[in-house]
DNA sequence: AACACGGGGGT
DNA sequence: ACCCCAGTGTT
């Protein structure tokens, strides 16, 4: 079975052009003994994160947890602080599972369509990890090919009615024997070429055979459904201080951030104002708000300051102030900190 | 098929 | 101020 022209050129194109990635083993190298949990760690991490916000990150992980049996003996609590920052907690608490269950067996799967069955990994991330884990001809569409491949052959269907043309489309030019170089060359391409927005097509080694740059306007394709307007919704945090330390809590399992350590709330959610009443009754200190853009609303977070005589009543943990950096927060409760921290300044 | 789920980087 | 992103799980 021969190679299709557009893989032949853009494997060839990879040779010369492949980024240095630090979960990437450079096109003809040797794959080291932990790369699979290294390929598993760095698409889990990479799923609707950038690499830039991914780099540093994978790098801390697997000094922390060089392997999955590691990161199976960790508690979900230090994963899930360690994890703070990075979004999508579903990620953090499906790769606990996942280690677990990898190190239950005795180590990875060695198919993709048992790799599906790991928690968190779904169509696209099963197919990468058996392209780039180990070889399988396993076809990974993840965003970069779709529209690659919506260019290269003018598929001007609107999303998500289109992806079963594309998928078919990927199928056809993906090359047999190399289909993780070749995702990662698409990948490659997409970052750094056929870009969303002013695609660098005179760059392009596939420009010959690209229906969408001989049709004109390529970045027009894929086309994408209208999106909806965020709403714009307002919450309370409490930011109850004593001695030095403040007093944290752990969210509840479903819903935002679940099962993160954060500051109190009232109650807000995605979809509603919080509305919930004072953890503490008390003289409350209004030390500003901070805003913070979710997917699908824009929160105006109030904070509140008190400093009690008695203790908060539920579940919770003083934590020193001055060690807050490693409580693990999202971003959002880091950012409700700070505004209060400034405050008492 | 539609929605819920965070955050940061690019322009 | 948008737009985009190496998606998955639930309803």
């Amino acid at each position: 079975m021969t190679s299709s022209p557009i893989a032949t050129l853009l494997l060839d194109w990879y040779a010369d052009h492949a980024r240095v990635l630090p979960w990437r083993v450079p096109p003809g190298g040797e794959a080291p003994a932990d790369h699979v949990y290294r390929v598993w760690l760095s698409e889990v991490m990479l799923q609707q994160t950038t690499v830039a916000a991914v780099r540093p990150r994978f790098e801390a992980w697997v000094e922390r947890w060089p392997s999955a049996a590691d990161l199976a003996a960790a508690s979900e609590e230090q994963v899930m602080a360690a994890w703070a920052g990075l979004g999508y907690y579903a990620r953090a608490r499906n790769l606990v599972k996942a280690a677990r269950e990898v190190a239950g067996r005795g180590g990875f799967p060695t198919t993709e369509a048992e790799l599906r069955e790991l928690p968190g990994l779904g169509d696209y991330t099963a197919a990468a990890i058996a392209a780039i884990g180990f070889g399988e001809d396993a076809v990974p569409v993840d965003a970069n090919v779709e529209r690659v491949v919506a260019r290269l052959f003018a598929i001007d269907e609107p999303l998500p009615k289109a992806r079963k043309a594309i998928r078919e489309n990927a199928r056809a030019v993906w090359p047999r024997g190399r289909a993780g170089d070749f995702a990662q060359a698409m990948m490659d391409l997409g970052s750094s070429i056929c870009t969303a927005r002013d695609p660098k097509c005179l760059l392009c080694p596939l420009r010959a055979h690209c229906a969408g740059y001989a049709m004109g306007e390529p970045e027009r394709l894929p086309v994408k459904p209208p999106k909806k307007a965020k709403p714009d919704i307002r919450g309370t945090a409490w930011w109850i201080e004593r001695d030095g330390q403040v007093w944290l809590v752990r969210r509840p399992a479903k819903g935002m951030m679940g099962r993160m350590r954060a500051l109190p709330d009232d109650g807000w959610t995605a979809r509603a104002d919080g509305s919930g009443p004072a953890p503490l009754a008390g003289e409350w200190q209004d030390v500003g708000a901070i805003e913070h853009t979710f997917t699908h609303a824009r929160l105006t977070l109030t904070v509140k300051r008190l400093e009690p005589r008695e203790e908060p009543s539920g579940e919770g943990e003083w934590w020193p102030i001055a060690r807050l950096d490693h409580a693990g927060l999202p971003t959002l409760f880091a950012k409700a900190a700070t505004r209060a921290k400034a405050a008492i300044d």
